[in-house]
RNA sequence: GCCGAUGUAGCUCAGCUGGCUAGAGCAGCUGAUUUGUAAUCAGCAGGUCGUGGGUUCGAGUCCCUCCAUCGGCUCCA
């Protein structure tokens, strides 16, 4: 007699052992059909794996997460397959599920994988999931497992397989073809109804550069066609809301091949945006008490070798600029945290005086390797919201979690809700890549730590994200297609302030250590616009939009009162601007939809007559006649829903 | 930096297996039209086909170099 508990708590018993597969038919049949993976006492089993003890058990359908980890770790196998039978001598390495497919890295020899081979892919695929072939996972020892790839001279497998202990390695077979595997299949191949390959890229051999590169082909896999052809639609609708592709038609940045690569071009529109947005963060940093410095774009190659950053990347960076006569030399600056510790430095303070907190919108230039640029949100020159906060250390908890505040203040004001929070805490297994004495850095992650506790972030922590001098907490946003990107960032930094011999006059009156804090609500103004665009689809909120009115006169007659119009709204601050071209009204409109204007007015006769205005809304909706001044106030309302004011 | 792909007018794209002065729509300019909620009509102008080299009687089309861009990998102070 087993006993059996379903995540509602329900148990069933059965009088002998059993598969997952009969435990889903003895709730219903057409459930256990819909049934493809399942989770026994944490651990996740086939549908045909044999229960033999009292446990829980999950079933997970294609709508359950893991049901499609499943569907995409099984489709994976067909992929090696596929590719074993197109490509002969391939040698199989990984082949995971992710959280939209599933990939498979490849050493195809001499071979080559490019975009016109996917179909001849795609139909293997098919070919071999129509088959139905059944997964079946039998356990092998060690030693014939490393023999089997021994002998087919696939080193990867037989390294992966040597970290592995004995008695713990399965092999999954469907078909002719069998693979290392731990487990987690759906229960056959003929599930798998549509197929499609994404693409194919260079990924070297466990994550490490000096790998051999090996060739990763991605793809995703569904249970009906029709889902296939809704992820594809969606990913053409993502694509539309690339910042790349808006930038361009909203006219706010551009990249030039002579200014050189990764480095933007700030256009009116997206210039008047983007002070508008460090206005807006001013204002609330005025009132948190930061104060604003100004610093030059190069240093003294010194202060970088004070800094530490000189050794970690001067390598790496643009080398340094030399001057006519005299041997020195300058860096273009990559971060500002140097001038503003010799700001710091610039007078003694006393303890009555901290935290002291300077605040500096600071361009920085890092040379981004080639491949790594991407459009606004990966540049080599780019603006932070810099600012650093000297304190001391038993403010540290509170100025963290002050910060906090300021940006989740931020977020909210410009509609980020999606967001996740990461702690960067140090690679325990790399410690030579940071500087400073290990009890401080755990003093440092604590503080994080503490300051997420009790701001009640839903936080994971991720080990070797920190930067090397400290660890940090960072806000995470994704973009149109899912790419998850770093924006504000918050840091604690015990070591600058020693690197630099920073220091306060204590109420002991001894000199002590300040500790310092690095932050970037935005992160950078470049990646934040990137992604904001992407978030808005370039339907930026109101108080932020370039412009947000057009005023549309339906002719020349009628310029006269437009004029007068954009004259009223001007001196309420609405920023309007009149269309007095010679063209229809539904070519003006279609205009100013395109450039998502948020209002558009329309003025004519009866407008004139009347003293009114026709509102029309971005995407139709039409709020009919009214006056100029119950318009003004429509605007200022729905700027004061979205834009509070910063609380300390 | 590495792997794969792409690069034709300001923008979006056509140009088959190499063959006469390289096409279209939009944007621009000129003119007509004076317009009521997503494209009025006509005309004009605009391109050393990313760059440099090569193959060929002949290259936008084939090969190589470099540059830039795109999708990944690595990196990200």
């Amino acid at each position: 007699m087993i006993n059996i508990t379903l995540p509602d708590g329900s148990v069933r018993s059965f009088e002998q052992s059993l598969t997952v597969l009969d435990v889903a038919k003895d709730i219903s049949e057409g459930f256990a059909r819909n049934v493809i993976s399942a989770k026994f006492n944490d651990t996740t089993v086939e549908t045909s794996t044999l229960l033999t003890t009292d446990g829980s058990l999950t079933l997970y359908t294609w709508k359950d997460a893991l049901g499609k980890k499943a569907f995409w770790h099984s489709s994976s196998h067909i992929l090696a397959q596929a590719l074993e039978e197109l490509y002969p001598g391939v040698k199989l390495s990984i082949g995971p599920a992710i959280e939209n497919g599933f990939y498979y890295d490849v050493d195809l020899g001499d071979q080559v994988i490019s975009e016109n081979n996917f179909k001849a892919i795609e139909n293997k695929m098919l070919e071999i999931a129509r088959e139905k072939h059944d997964f079946s996972i039998k356990p092998v020892s060690k030693a014939d497992a490393l023999l089997k790839y021994k002998n087919e001279g696939n080193t990867y497998k037989v390294e992966l397989i040597e970290n592995l202990n004995d008695g713990e390695i399965t092999f999954c077979d469907h078909s002719s073809f069998t693979d290392l595997c731990r487990g987690g299949h759906i229960p056959n191949t003929g599930i798998i109804k549509a197929v499609k390959v994404l693409s194919v890229a260079g990924a070297y051999w466990r994550g490490d550069e000096n790998n051999i590169q090996l060739t990763r082909v991605y793809g995703i896999s569904f249970p009906k066609q029709k889902e296939l052809t809704e992820y594809l639609a969606l990913l053409e609708e993502a694509k539309k809301r690339d910042h790349r592709k808006l930038g361009k038609q909203l006219e706010l940045f551009t990249f030039s091949k002579k200014v050189g690569q990764g480095l933007p071009l700030w256009l009116p529109k997206g210039a008047a945006l983007r002070s508008r947005l460090e206005d807006f963060l001013k204002k609330a940093q005025q009132k948190a008490g930061y104060e604003m410095v100004i610093t030059p774009h190069i240093g003294q190659k010194e202060l970088y070798v004070t800094s530490g950053h000189y050794e970690k990347y001067g390598a790496d960076s643009f080398q340094s600029i030399k001057t006519p006569k005299d041997d020195e030399e300058f860096l273009l600056k990559p971060m500002n945290c140097p001038h503003h510790c010799e700001i710091y430095n610039a007078k003694p303070f006393s303890y009555k005086e901290l935290p002291k907190r300077f605040a500096e919108f600071g361009t920085v230039y890092r040379y981004e390797q080639s491949g790594e640029l991407h459009g606004l949100t990966r540049v080599r020159g780019f603006t932070q919201d810099d600012a650093h906060i000297f304190c001391m250390p038993e403010q540290l908890d509170q100025e963290f979690q002050n910060v906090i505040d300021l940006v989740l203040y931020v977020f909210g004001s410009l509609g980020f809700e999606n967001f996740s929070t990461q702690v960067s805490v140090r690679d325990p297994k790399n410690l030579e890549k940071y500087i400073g004495d290990s009890d401080v850095w755990d003093k440092a992650e604590q503080a994080i730590i503490n300051a997420a506790e009790a701001k009640g972030l839903d936080y994971i922590v991720e080990t070797g994200e920190a930067a090397f001098y400290g660890p940090k907490l960072d806000f995470m946003v994704k973009d149109a297609l899912g790419r998850q990107w770093q924006l504000g960032t918050i840091q604690v930094d015990y070591n600058l302030p020693e690197r630099f011999d920073l220091t306060y006059k204590g109420a002991d009156n001894e000199l002590h250590r300040p500790v310092m804090i690095h932050r970037a609500p935005f992160g950078s103004m470049e990646r934040f616009v990137a992604i904001l665009l992407e978030h808005t689809g370039g339907n930026f909120p109101l108080w932020l939009v370039p412009e947000q009115v057009i005023i549309l006169s339906i002719s020349e007659k009628y310029e006269k009162y437009a004029r007068k119009v954009l004259n009223l709204l001007e001196n309420n601050e609405i920023r309007a601007l009149v269309d007095n071209r010679n063209e229809t009204m539904g070519k003006k409109i279609r205009d100013a939809e395109m450039q998502k204007v948020p209002y558009m007015i329309i003025v004519g006769e009866q407008e004139e007559l009347d003293g009114t205005v026709s509102v029309r809304k971005h995407g139709g909706e039409d709020l009919g006649t009214i006056s100029v001044k119950s318009f003004t106030s429509i605007i200022e309302e729905e700027i004061k829903k979205t834009l509070k004011e910063f609380k300390v």
